[in-house]
Order: structure tokens, then sequence, then C-alpha cells
DNA sequence: ATTGAGAGTGTACAAACGTACGCACTTTGT
DNA sequence: ACAAAGTGCGTACGTTTGTACACTCTCAAT
């Protein structure tokens, strides 16, 4: 009568398969119903394997979620790394909103930004996730500061993160154009004030 | 031996109490862990009391925050219409995101802001929820019209729903200026633009 | 070839969950 | 005064949940 683990060889890759199964059942069914048995059958391992790598459930939420962040910061800052004049930045920026062009090959996908904003909800009660949170909106605006002096790119990144929510329960995706007018309004405007804030006898170096 | 309901006098307001309470859970706990118990004991009603009143968990948290975008409504529309001016009603956007001056007697409360959070991520899960969002982002962008052109106000929506969820996050408020400047941006770039795109030849009649 | 450390599994269980329902009681219309 | 209609409550039940743990087996070092 077989027992258990017979023919099961050791599977050093698990652990990430289970992270990258956890943050496919948020998406699906949200944090709300997120539970060891879900991401265990979404994983294919046995329930047993989801409590032997993890120490609760808050652990295995906490550390997906540090996947997803690893990953976004990554394409959040090659895609602004890939822009090298402000009118490309803006574009750009304007990608990271509405998703990709033909041009621009690393973009946010919408699920990624599904599950950034369940991320936050949940931060709210895991302090764990409330500090990846914080480091993610550092990490993203000095993406931003490639381009842009620091208060437009915080301007900038709650037009990043506000829109795709608003675009969420819209109909129709959000237009182009608009977003492009909105980002270049506050690049443009906030950026002289900046300027003159900083350095108001004009005595800087340009970059 | 007394069984049950002795000395207890119908009580017409429990459905409200009860909606109330579950806001109170929902800023506590999050959606997330919700529940019939914790709910009847914020209320102070016993267990058969909500699932008396109410079909299911779910239809409890439908009609909490249908109640919750009653009052965000009124009070966001009452805010909008004490603004009397273009530069007013600047000032009321910028209320509207950090938090109230001295002069503004209405405003968005840091727990109403959660509670709106915690509603878009339901969102996805709840279709009467997802109206209910729909038509909130509808009715904002309304009252933002009273002073705005659409476009304007959306793009201003945006900053009114993307700011907050920054500033939880952060260790020090928005700054009021910072706020001020993005939102000065928007208004005055993008309502030149509208002007200029629905009518190029300026013919139109100012209002 | 042996062995110790650790990976992987299945089963079990108490706690918490959503929901159903019968009974006790109040209120209202007559 | 009284019955019908509806409100409120306690209890109970079947599920699902998180977590613990004894166990089987693999792997690398010796």
């Amino acid at each position: 009568m077989p027992r258990s683990r017979r023919d099961v060889p050791n599977d050093p890759d698990r652990k990430i398969r289970i992270l990258d199964a956890t943050l496919e059942v948020i998406v699906e069914h949200g944090v709300h119903r997120t539970t060891h048995r879900r991401i265990a059958a979404r994983a294919q391992v046995p329930l047993g394997s989801v409590t032997y790598h993890f120490t609760n459930l808050d652990d295995v939420l906490a550390r997906a979620f540090a996947r997803l962040m690893e990953r976004m910061s990554a394409q959040y800052r090659e895609h602004m790394e890939n822009a090298s004049s402000r009118a490309e930045a803006e574009a750009a920026v304007v990608d990271l909103i509405c998703g990709p062009t033909y041009a621009s090959p690393t973009y946010m996908s919408k699920e990624q930004m599904l599950l950034l904003f369940e991320m936050y909800t949940y931060a709210r009660h895991n302090v764990a996730v409330a500090d990846l949170t914080r480091t993610w909106l550092y990490t993203s605006r000095e993406s931003l500061a490639l381009h842009f002096a620091p208060n437009t790119a915080k301007a900038l990144d709650v037009l990043i993160e506000g829109w795709p929510i608003q675009a969420t329960f819209e109909r129709t995706p959000p237009e182009r154009e608009l977003v492009a007018a909105a980002v270049h309004a506050i690049s443009a405007a906030m950026e002289t004030r900046e300027a003159e804030t900083n350095d108001p006898k004009g005595t800087n170096s340009p970059a």
C-alpha cells in the first residue's frame, strides 16, 4: 500500500511556484478569498506543501507580494530607462497608465495593476506588506526621478497609480490624448516651479 | 426560565445600525476579515439579527457600501458647491485631497478614504458593488463639473483618488503647496486645451 | 553503504464560518 | 379583544478554514 512521497523528487523551485500560484489566486479571487487550499490546488501541490514552506497564510501573501514588487520595480525602472528625452519620458509615463504602444515592450499588465490594488488594501492589515508598499512607492518614484524633479515625480506617480483605478470601472479604456495632456500639464508646470523654488536666481547648472 | 425576546421592543433603526457597524468593522479589519459575528458584536445585536435583515454577507457588504456612497456623494457635492470661483474650486479640490482647512466644514475623512479603497478592491468580486462604484465615479465627476470642463474633471478626480492612497503610506501628510501646484497645473493647462478642442474659433459664450 | 538533515505528504482537528429555522414576542388592523 | 403579520432571537448544523504533526522519502556527505 503506497503511503506517500512515492517517486517524488525534491523540487527546489516549489516555493517560487507556490508564490506565483498565490498571485494567480489573488487575481482570480482576491486576497479576500485566498486560502491555503486554493493556492495548493493552483500550484498543483498538496496542502501540506504550502504549510511546510511558509509559517502561515499571511507569510505566503507577504512573500508573494514581495515577489510581485521585485518584478514590477524592475519593469518600471527598465521602462523609464528606455526614455532618453523629456518627451520620451512623458510618453513612457502615458504608456504606464494606458498600456503599451507598439514601440514599448515593457509595461504594467492589467493583472499587475489589480494585484497592486489588492496589495494596497491588504497592506493596512499586515505591517510587512505595508513596508513593502512604502518601498515600492519610493522605488518607483526614483525611476521617475531619472527624468523629472522629485516633486514632479510624486505628482506623476499619483496619476500612474490613480488613473488605472478609475479605468477599471470605466466601460472604455482611458483616452491616450487626455492622459498625455494631463501628464504634460504636470510635467511642464511643476518642473519650472521646482526650478524656481530650488534656485530662484538661476545659478544651477542644467542637467 | 426566560427563553428569549423578553422586553425587547421592535427596533426599526436596527438595519441601519447594522450597516454602520459593518463599515466600522471594515475600517478595523478590512473586508477581508468582516464576518457576520464581528458585525453583530459591533452593532450589539445578536447574530440572528444580521441574518434576518440581510440575505447573506455579500448583501450586507453591498448595502453598507451603498450607504457610504450616499453619504460621501452628498458631502462631495456640498463641498464643491461651496466654491464660487475657479480659485475656490481649486482650493476645494486640494481640501479633498489633504483634509480640511479651518474654513472647510465638509471633507473626506481618512476613514472614508480607507473605506473607498476597500470598496474598489471588493468591487472586483461583487457586481452590485462594481455598479455602485461606477455610479460614484460619475457622480463625483459631476460635482467637479460644476466648475471644470469634463476632461479636466476626470483628471482632477484621478488626483483626488490617487493622492490619498500614496499618502496612506507616507510617514508625513501630503504637502498642501505641492498638491495645490498639481491641481492648478491640470486645471490651467487642460481647461484651455478643452476650450480650444471644443471651440477652435472661440465663438462659445463664457459660463 | 550508511546516515543525518531536511524536503514533501496525508491526515487530523479545533475553531470559526455562513446560513437555516423554530419559537417568542410585538405590533397593527380590525 | 384578538388574530394575523411581521420582528427578533438562540441554537444548531454542515462546511471550510488555518495549522500541527507523525510519517515517508530524497539527497549529499562521508
